[in-house]
DNA sequence: CCAAATTAAAAT
DNA sequence: TTTTAATTTGGT
């Protein structure tokens, strides 16, 4: 006889709750299970939910229930330990179940029409080969590298584990040799390696699927085509796929079988996802690896505070890899260029024109490190004061001179150059300050005989050129690389020899508390493009040099000395005695509004709506942007010293806030990293 | 008096 | 959030 269910259904939507459908099994037909998706109609329109639940009764008025229009029971169902971990994630960061659980499944999978799902299923079911885990061409690890990836092969249940260890160091053989023992001691073992962005690190990829020729690597990253998207994310799902290779967004996928998750770069922002459900996948990751009792191993030159704190208190075990894997590669030289003494022309000071001179005779590449895109970040009139403040936010507008435009950066507003001064006529405006395009303009004149690039987000708009910009490095088609923090990750330039650093004292004295931390690991990474490979007969030692007015900052001084370990204790100790993370956790909320009063008052009131004993809520500031695209924006900061307590707290507020009905746009962000 | 613009309410 | 209905505003 046929059955009637209901179906407790999680939806992509903002309704903090699960919706009641009804189901009738034929008879012979397949029960609908938890962790499948159902089809339902909702409002006007149809959508598809998460099954989280099933029952034979509903507390809703049976007028109001609708039947499900189809379930998805051709796709086996995600596992409770699947919806477990969206659930945590949902809780924890004040969202509905459904808009962390239904987003992180491709959209075709969960299309309204399942001719796209069954055709990937019978596709992937066919393709299947027989996997052979046996690792091609194992290089030999050196003792520090061998000990770290037993640690990890042998773990025992939950065990978060922190790689430390320079650029070159050799992390990336520690990650594969781990996983290579997991992988050939089960033989359904899956592993999970995530990397900040993979666009800049194809040559990891290029790595996993070479030592691993006979398994199936699944990638998963936001620039993936909805086809792709959908067959990997059935591989890792169905188990296909042993090896999963992706950015932030792979901390959700379905992996029945996960055995080890591997952070690269651990410190690296882009885990930090910053709009929608602002998750930070490294900490979902770990939470994972607890929930499954597996290890997880988290690679840094630089690690966050977070972790190195957790390192320095015995809950992560430190494994630290000391020289560079390379035979013969040296860390490179860190010297400093007082700006006061070596007064900079067009930028460069004198040292540094010198050091450049050097790598040209000798037929070596440089690169330029300069995080400011653009030719100058404003146009200013010298005769009435005129600067090019954006109309719609609290910034300049950056003067791009190849271009012939004013561009804001925040709400991309464009305007042509004005060929005079929009105030009082004078002719004459001045670019202040300098970004790639000045001095990739300014290098031209000092050797115009130098073949010169720039690599930043201006030079490569089009698709593929990024790559193509970097294979011409690659080939030694480049003298000088100009570029910005898209030449600091991932690539090994072999014949690099001098890194030059233009300008990083603006960060040095930042109110963001976690600037010089993120200064700190950035210069770091941007060194390690430089001496990469061991050091040639005749060639220059590896340099890098920073332009700078403060020499005597500490930050540079434990970036000479290559002291990580004393720059981030010192920090550590005075997170501590400021009272700041690690050792305090917070949450931010943010209005937005087209007045700033209304914001301010909006938070006013959200701060005086409910007690919270245990919980510092801070007055309502304006952002330090106060102003992008016209809207006004303040934010609230939360303290807690316990994070049980700030959770209990939120849990409770963002209930009344939802209440409250405002106008006002408003957004919560535990564990914020911009403030 | 019609239509655009704003507000309110519902979603199983 | 998205969608639709209800209400206001504004120009004719």
């Amino acid at each position: 006889m046929a059955q009637f269910r209901i179906l407790k259904v999680a939806l992509d939507t903002p309704l903090d709750f699960l919706f009641d459908y009804g189901w009738l099994v034929e008879d012979g037909a397949p029960e609908p299970q938890v962790g499948q998706f159902a089809v339902v109609p909702f409002g006007r329109r149809e959508t598809t939910g998460l099954i989280v639940d099933i029952a034979d009764s509903s507390d809703l008025a049976p007028e109001k229930l609708k039947n499900a229009l189809a379930v998805r029971t051709q796709l086996a169902p995600l596992t409770p330990q699947w919806i477990a971990l969206c659930r945590f994630a949902a809780d924890y960061y004040q969202r509905p179940l459904g808009e962390v659980a239904v987003p992180g499944v491709p959209k075709n999978l969960r299309a309204e029409n399942p001719v796209s799902l069954n055709r990937a299923l019978k596709k992937i079911g066919q393709d299947r080969p027989a996997p052979d885990a046996t690792p091609a061409g194992m290089p030999l690890l050196n003792p520090a590298q061998q000990q770290a990836a037993d640690a990890v092969a042998d773990a025992h249940g939950f065990a978060p584990m922190l790689l430390y260890g320079v650029t070159g160091s050799g992390k990336t053989e520690v990650y594969l040799q781990a996983a290579s023992q997991i992988l050939a001691r089960e033989p359904e073992a899956q592993v999970l390696i995530m990397i900040p962005e993979i666009n800049l690190t194809p040559q990891l990829e290029n790595n996993i699927r070479a030592r691993f020729p006979g398994l199936m690597v699944a990638t998963l990253h936001s620039g993936l085509a909805e086809g792709e998207r959908m067959f990997h994310w059935l591989a890792a799902h169905l188990g296909h796929a042993r090896i999963v290779l992706g950015t932030r967004l792979a901390v959700l996928a379905s992996l029945p079988r996960l055995r080890l998750i591997i952070i690269d770069e651990e410190h690296d922002p882009s885990y930090k996802q910053q709009e929608g459900l602002r998750y930070s996948a490294r900490d979902l990751a770990v939470w994972r690896a607890r929930q499954l009792g597996i290890p997880v191993l988290l690679g840094s030159a630089t690690p966050s505070l977070e972790s190195w704190h957790h390192a320095q208190s015995g809950r992560y075990r430190k494994l630290e890899l000391r020289e560079r894997a390379v035979q013969d590669a040296v860390l490179p030289a860190v010297r400093l260029i007082d700006m006061e003494r070596d007064k900079p022309v067009e930028g460069l000071t004198s040292t540094l024109i010198s050091a450049l001179k050097r790598r040209l005779e000798r037929g070596e590449q440089s690169l330029l490190f300069l995080n400011r895109r653009g030719y100058a970040p404003v146009l200013g009139c010298d005769a009435c004061g005129w600067v090019s403040n954006c109309t719609r936010c609290t910034a300049f507008m950056v003067l791009h001179r190849p271009e012939h435009r004013l561009r804001c950066h925040h709400c991309s507003l464009e305007l042509r150059i004005p060929r005079s001064c929009p105030t009082c006529g004078n002719v004459d405006l001045q670019p202040l300050g300098r970004g790639t395009q000045r001095v990739e303009e300014g290098l031209q004149l000092v050797f115009p005989q130098a073949r010169i690039l720039r690599i930043d987000a201006d030079s490569t708009r089009r698709k593929g050129s990024a790559q193509a910009a970097f294979d011409s490095v690659h080939n030694g088609e480049v003298d000088i690389l100009v570029g910005t923090q898209m030449v600091a990750k991932g690539h090994d330039f072999k014949n690099l020899t001098l890194v030059g650093i233009l300008n990083p004292d603006t960060a040095l004295f930042s109110h963001d508390y976690r600037a010089s931390e993120r200064l700190f690991a950035q210069l770091m990474q941007v060194s390690g493009r430089a001496g990469r490979a061991a050091q040639k007969e005749g060639g220059s030692a590896s340099e890098v040099l920073i332009q700078t007015r403060y020499p005597q900052h500490p930050l540079y001084g434990a970036l000479m000395a290559h002291d990580y370990d004393r720059f981030a204790n010192g920090l550590l100790e005075e997170r501590q005695m400021a009272g700041l993370p690690p050792f305090l956790y917070q949450a931010l909320l943010r209005a937005e509004a087209k007045e700033l009063s209304i914001a301010i008052e909006f938070l006013q009131q959200a701060a005086e709506s409910v007690e919270h004993p245990g919980i510092v809520i801070n007055d309502p500031i304006p952002m330090t942007m106060t102003r992008v695209a016209n809207v006004d924006r303040a934010q609230l900061l939360l303290e807690s010293a316990s994070r049980p307590a700030l959770q209990a707290f939120l849990k409770v507020w963002m209930g009344v806030l939802r209440e409250m009905k405002s106008r006002v746009r408003w957004s919560l962000e535990v564990d914020p990293v911009d403030i």
